[in-house]
RNA sequence: GCGCCCUUCGUCUAUCGGUUAGGACACCAGAUUUUCAUUCUGGGAAGACGGGUUCGACUCCCGUAGGGCGCGCCA
């Protein structure tokens, strides 16, 4: 009752690593911390066609950077096939698995009749109690799991609640494979129980071989661990999360900018409730997590809710922290290295003196970039059409003496820096309050002002610009 | 087709038989901000449908519809 709660998180290195199955690690991990217990990382790379190296790294590395780590050394499962082949021929010799002979032709054509007759593909058993001294010489066996075939087997499942399968549903699934290799059901059930796991916590989709590993489980004579299979992620139009979607790898919402802990948190509600709250500390998380509070029903994927969430984190985050979590996103985004060179070449003051601004105009770490943009632009800039159009000749006189004055003065604080922006409004008749946060903040922070071109060239890019030009004309 | 699961505002969700069905995102309106953003205030917006059970049902039961997952010597 009181033994120590054992997590895992086991995915197949055969792609990137899916927004959904960060959730189900999410909720491994959570649970594990909210119980004192740990969570494992399991590879399940059983198919060598399909697993690659390259996948491996990027699930890792999706996972170090959510900051769900592995509380014990990662268990690769192809390398405890040996493992694996004696508990299935153990359970042979026991009578509770046996040799099949059947060959793929014959398997397709029980397929394709059970098709025609409109009924589940089910091995019919042919194998079950023959002699194996009547096989083909020669022939390959895969070894079978004798099922139960009456009665029913059931999964008491954290989330789902009881579930119950007829017996005569399910058929005698192939533990090991006629290479001598194993096939995930038996590997599964081998590794959660030689790992000393406890509590399987896994996506829905998951649920029937729920039914089938535990008819595995007690073949072997093992106790069945707590099963929780939690409801899957849709994309948001409701239908299966595709690429179409956004089912993106993880490294893709780091490329766009989002903040582990805003994702986590996002990730946590999805399914999962407390009260009310929507905001929660990874430590809040990690008190209050409880499989109780799990709904039952797939949860469509909100990229709004999401960008709004990270906006309340970067909003929150102390200004050293967001330029760190800046810079780790720079090298995953078009242009970071460019922007990592004006950062490292003497712009890290400006850019820090200019957060407090920037921050609270941007929901992800790429706005923030974006916003920081003008102040690393090479001077003089390019005034674009737009800031040109902006200005007849007499506006431009206008301008430059104001900037004249203002280049004047030796010695910016946030006073001087207020005037000038009032000065540089009432020239050139535009409304630069806009500007007046990261201009301050760029002004005090550093001795040079930025040009007032510099400023229409950035005015030019801003899609409220259509608005100003209106206000000038009128 | 067979099996299993799901169904409250557009979206994420609260509700442990009795509520004006609550919150959040999004949206709309207003205030502050010389624009924007932030912040604040207000607004519209939901129990798929049909039967039961009950004094009373979003909540329990059955059915229908819709959706999802599974049905390999893939994982």
């Amino acid at each position: 009752m009181s033994q120590p709660v054992v997590t895992r998180f086991a995915p197949s290195p055969t792609g990137f690593l899916h927004i959904g199955g960060v959730r189900t690690a999410l909720f491994n991990w959570l649970y594990a911390r909210r119980h004192g217990g740990k969570m494992l990382l399991r590879i399940e790379d059983t198919d060598r066609e399909r697993s690659t190296p390259e996948a491996i790294t990027a699930i890792i590395d999706g996972l170090n950077w959510m900051g769900l780590t592995s509380d014990d050394a990662t268990v690769y499962q192809f390398s405890r096939a040996s493992r694996h082949a004696e508990v299935a021929r153990a359970l042979v010799d026991e009578g509770k698995a046996y040799l099949c002979f059947a060959t793929p032709e014959e398997l397709t054509e029980m397929r394709d009749k059970a098709k025609q007759e409109g009924r589940p593909m089910r091995y019919d058993g042919r194998w079950r109690d023959r002699d194996p001294a009547e096989a083909p010489p020669g022939a390959k066996p895969v070894i079978r799991l004798k099922a139960p075939l009456e009665g029913e087997t059931v999964v008491d499942d954290m989330v789902q609640g009881r579930v119950t399968w007829a017996n005569r549903d399910l058929d005698d699934l192939v533990l090991l494979r006629s290479d001598g290799t194993p096939t995930y059901m038996l590997a599964v059930v081998v590794d959660d129980h030689d790992m000393g796991v406890t509590h399987i916590i896994r996506g829905d989709d998951h649920l029937t071989n729920g039914a089938r590993q535990t008819q595995i489980y007690q073949s072997c004579g093992w106790a069945v661990p707590a099963m929780a299979h939690i409801p899957l992620i849709h994309g948001p139009d409701g239908a299966k999360l595709s690429k179409r979607h956004g089912a993106l790898g993880i490294e893709a919402y780091r490329a766009m900018g989002y903040l582990p802990a805003a994702l986590r948190n996002y990730l946590v509600r999805l399914g999962w409730s407390h009260g009310d709250q929507e905001v929660f500390s990874t430590d809040e998380m990690a008190s209050l997590f409880d499989m109780k509070n799990v709904g039952r029903s797939a949860a469509r994927f909100d990229f709004a809710k999401l960008s709004n969430l990270n906006g309340i984190y970067m909003r929150q985050s102390e200004d050293g922290a967001l330029l760190t979590a800046l810079e780790d996103m720079l090298p995953h985004v078009e242009g970071g290295a460019a922007f990592q060179a004006a950062i490292d070449g003497g712009g890290r003051a400006r850019l820090l003196a200019m957060m407090p601004g920037l921050k609270e105009r941007a929901k992800t770490l790429v706005e923030l970039m974006d916003g920081a943009q003008f102040l690393f632009a090479q001077r003089p800039l390019a005034m674009d059409d737009k800031a040109k159009g902006l200005l007849d000749a007499e506006g431009k006189a206008r301008l430059a003496d104001a900037l004249q004055t203002l280049e004047a003065v030796e010695h910016w604080d946030a006073a001087t820096t207020e005037g000038a922006i009032r000065t540089l409004s009432e020239a050139s008749g535009i409304k630069l309050g806009q500007y007046a946060q990261p201009l301050r903040a760029a002004m005090t922070g550093h001795a040079t002002s930025p040009g007032i071109f510099d400023v229409l060239a950035v005015l030019g890019r801003d899609e409220s610009l259509g608005r100003m030009r209106d206000q000038i004309s009128a």
